[in-house]
DNA sequence: CCTCCCTGTGGAACCGTTTGCACTATATGC
DNA sequence: GCATATAGTGCAAACGGTTCCACAGGGAGG
């Protein structure tokens, strides 16, 4: 059917390891006889079969990226195309294939990694953002295969990943909005058991702290990286007796959802509250007004893990790579966090 | 290393061939040797090698989906995301992987392309949008790889493509227009040189001709598929000595620069201006006043295409399937076009 | 009782590469 | 002038499966 490296070379009239040799510009080869190759295989259109080659080097030239189940939220199609988008490049850039695996069940999904990385179809895994307790984490650590988790592992310290610092990312949000005078500072997180808003809670924290303003539990809502939980987060710090000037949210999408209240109940941002949200996706750039935002440096994200991945696959086992990337992140200021607060506190 | 055919035929005194039929199903082993395999295969936890699969069986069970060069453009994102999921969902289904290759310049995803049909590492492939002339859709063609196109193809009306009635959705949602008593109904295209650009246009004038209204060229603005281009087209529109009071728009992207504008105006939506608008991604949802936006079922052309796709790919060149698939639309109407002019027309 | 068919299994070739080893010239050092 | 290094190439064995063909043994049919 196709052409082989066995036609090109009976046509070009050395032995196949010749050929072979030519593809992989092995010096030992004269440069007549690599000519007259390449000109054969131009002219007889070879093309070589990558899936031979991985056989024999036990190397596939891909990875794979782990979609969580829950991909069908709306906030994270962006999030993830945005993070896909730099893993691509970067892939592509290193010579590697990227392939999506979106999980069914949990179980499902460990199936479907385990048919990657141990039937040999890809060499290594992104993770986007690990459970606390996450089945395929425990799979890919117990086979040793490669992996990176984009977030990170509590479980695990030791995992290869990239991340933000949270932590700091949180307190200087809330540090800008003190520094433009707000002294009642509430705060819109996401589900308790993800990492990400636990850190991002105690840079909150620290930031009042350090201003010398209480933490008031009752100006802290948790809620789903949903439009819904910021509508419902809004309603409830709006019927406070004592209502917050601004807001640390956690998500543009859920800011998106404070300001659709905001809006119907006829208050105004920022006159009314002032908002400051995370990871600057287009959305925040996009509302009306636009919303202020902590920019985490997605594609940076996705970038590096891929670019940590590659390295942890080539360089196989050797630990003299730095194991935890930390993405700097990068406060975009817009209309949303843009008024002083008058000082009747 | 790992545990190959081999290691199991040992172990459990079979020959690897005996073992390949149990991995196959193959109707001539007997109950007891079968689970003998199976056993031992678990007891050295074997995991079939799927590059020496595809070696031998000459197919990769993996499809790749080709991302147009400016995927970085904003409006895209979304889209593709929803596109994606759809494309991995079927795929998964019917046992494929999926592998994201994102272009350079076209020369170099030409050579991408070749690279993954010609070295066999992916079966087929999913075009996104192709342009009106598009080297990948010709080497795909000459080399008679089998693909899919989301959208469709002028030059080559026979390929296998899935797409939207743009026509007919156009109409209908300028006949929505007409039908809340709009007489003064103006059109934000896309480029020009998309098919896509031009069939909406199509179904715009069909509408308006039906009913007696003139199609006038100055209510007619191009523009790309971003935020800004709606935004100009706006200013454009609101300059007018007659302007429309109602607007056809592309893109929800562009819907929202549009809105944007009027904003800052001080124009109301829909009180001002109704605007329907095109994909109902989130952002018209989202956005203050939610967009009405004509559904065109983007998962589903993902879906669809997949389907096709595989289907084409398992039943090599066989002719009986449909060449040309019509995802159906919807229109979502929402608070941008809910008003009734005043008849001062 | 002999042939024929059927079931269950093993042997070996093959898929398209890579690569270690062997081999032939020619060049080099002494 | 002879051992030795070196460049350039071929042979054959992998890599881990699949599958065609052969073959043994047992039951059925004549």
């Amino acid at each position: 059917m196709s052409v082989t490296i066995k036609d090109v070379a009976k046509r070009a009239g050395v032995s196949p390891s010749t050929v072979s040799r030519v593809l992989s510009n092995n010096s030992r080869i004269s440069r007549e006889t690599s000519q007259k190759v390449r000109d054969v295989m131009k002219e007889l259109g070879y093309h070589p079969n990558m899936t031979a080659k991985s056989l024999v080097s036990k190397t596939s030239s891909s990875i794979c990226v782990i979609l969580p189940k829950p991909a069908e939220e709306l906030f994270l199609n962006l999030f993830f195309m945005e993070l896909i988008r730099g893993i691509v490049t970067q892939a592509n850039r290193s010579g590697y294939d990227v392939l999506i695996s979106s999980g069914g069940s949990e179980k499902e999904e460990v199936e479907a990694v385990s048919r990657l990385l141990n039937g040999k179809r890809v060499d290594g895994a992104i993770l986007l953002y690990s459970r606390k307790e996450d089945p395929v984490v425990d799979f890919l650590r117990q086979n040793g295969h490669p992996f990176v988790l984009i977030g990170r592992s509590e479980k695990y310290p030791d995992i290869l990943s990239v991340d933000n610092d949270n932590v700091q990312a949180a307190y200087d949000a809330t540090k800008h909005l003190i520094s433009l005078g707000h002294r009642r500072i509430g705060f819109v997180s996401g589900p308790p058991n993800h990492i990400v808003s636990r850190d991002r809670l105690k840079g909150y924290r620290n930031a009042l702290e350090e201003a010398g303003l209480e933490t008031r539990k009752d100006w802290i809502v948790e809620g789903e990286f949903l439009q819904e939980s910021g509508y419902r987060a809004m309603s409830f710090f709006m019927n406070l007796p004592e209502r917050p000037t601004a807001l640390v949210v956690m998500d543009d999408l859920v800011s998106l959802g404070v300001l659709r209240g905001l809006h119907e109940l006829g208050y105004r941002v920022p006159d009314d509250l002032c908002i400051v949200s995370f990871n600057n996706i287009s959305i925040s750039e996009l509302s009306t007004p636009p919303i202020s935002s902590m920019d985490i440096g997605i594609y940076n994200l996705g970038y590096t893990a891929s670019q940590a991945l590659i390295q942890s696959i080539q360089h196989d086992g050797d630990r003299q790579f730095q194991k935890r990337h930390i993405i700097p992140h990068r406060l975009v200021i817009r209309e949303s966090s843009i008024f002083t607060p008058s000082k009747p506190s």
